[in-house]
DNA sequence: TACCGGACAGACAAGTCTGTCTATACGATG
DNA sequence: CATCGTATAGACAGACTTGTCTGTCCGGTA
């Protein structure tokens, strides 16, 4: 009864799926139809498991959420000084530019395609940045925290974390890879001058 | 025979209604039906003028374009140094966030709903954002490109325009100010290290 | 008056969309 | 063996999509 299925169960093959499409078409450009098709799984299946297109956009982004937040625990963790913490989460996406068909972020993305501020998307989009946010002053930044002001701490942390989205989106438009670099340096150097160093 | 309307010509109304409809609700969500009924325009003089929805986007992305050139040039051209012309860029987006149903970045929308990087709708955008960082260099952040190296300019330029762009989406995302001001407090405290003043 | 470009209204085609429904099959448990 | 949960396939409803087409009307020009 708990195992059900061997290999994997039709709910994992369907958010695999729209992982991959929304990702890759958007929202509103992946119909249904084309995500049942794709992972093999009749549409009352679907259905049993997910009342509406937009409750898989849901699930969808908050296993993507789950996944991202470990992954950049995992690479973020492995350093020490907030500057090659800063590194890694640059390379993170550096890794994904240089994939095939990069997309830039998905939750950005997300937002884009829902205009009302209510909508639970827009939500967990904000929800997603937040907690991004959160992690860059805990984890990323956290021994800058005690050189400065609490309001000044702040205001790194957003301007490090603005210029990060910035990267995301620029990188997105130009399918380039010099935002990223532009910005880690960029962010380096705001470091460094926090510190009291010449440039 | 050349003015063959008095008040408000159909293909003016169209774009009007398609630069509201399609920069509040998106693309995909908007429908040709819903353009033509709001702008008061019959179908078949729509398609006379538009040979299809996506080339009535282009025309709307380039007199959009047109536009916001033009309303920074003037609002930049106001003021003398660096600081101030940054200053009046983010003024511009400071007013719009104050707007109702702020919707961010037009282009970054809609490059975010064309997944294809060949379409020409990905392409507008890009041009879009190429010419306003060549504002930048050259309106904005002119005098100080002799007070150093032409790469370090140039990083100098990228830099700015990321955080600008990433200020944009962020707002958007939170529906708030703060990104904005933080970001431009940045920008001026970046100019203000390039000159070599402590900070 | 006759004509003609352009705008109008709206039916229509052909396809898509989400979501519901029926009917069937299969494996585990009682 | 019977039952129950969960999967399958696929028809179907109803609304919506873009785009075409027919026919009407009106104002300016020859």
């Amino acid at each position: 009864m708990l195992t059900t299925s061997p290999v994997s169960r039709p709910r994992e093959r369907i958010i695999e799926t729209a992982s991959r499409l929304f990702f890759r078409q958007g929202y509103c450009s992946t119909g249904i139809n084309q995500i049942i098709s794709e992972s093999g799984v009749a549409k009352a299946s679907f259905y049993a498991h997910f009342p509406s297109k937009e409750d898989l956009a849901i699930a969808w982004l908050r296993q993507r959420e789950e996944l991202w937040m470990q992954q950049l625990s995992e690479r973020v963790g492995q350093h020490q000084s907030a500057e090659k913490r800063i590194a890694a989460m640059y390379t993170m996406w550096y890794d994904q530019i240089r994939e095939e068909g990069y997309r830039g972020c998905g939750f950005i993305n997300m937002a884009g395609e829902f205009s009302s501020e209510e909508s639970p998307i827009r939500a967990c989009v904000r929800d997603h940045k937040r907690r991004v946010r959160q992690f860059v002053a805990k984890h990323v930044l956290d021994q800058y925290r005690d050189t400065m002001t609490p309001d000044g701490f702040d205001e790194l942390v957003d301007v490090i974390y603005s210029l990060f989205d910035g990267a995301i989106v620029q990188a997105q438009n130009f399918m380039q890879e010099w935002p990223v670099e532009v910005a880690l340096k960029a962010s380096l150097n705001m470091l460094s001058h926090e510190r009291g160093e010449a440039s």
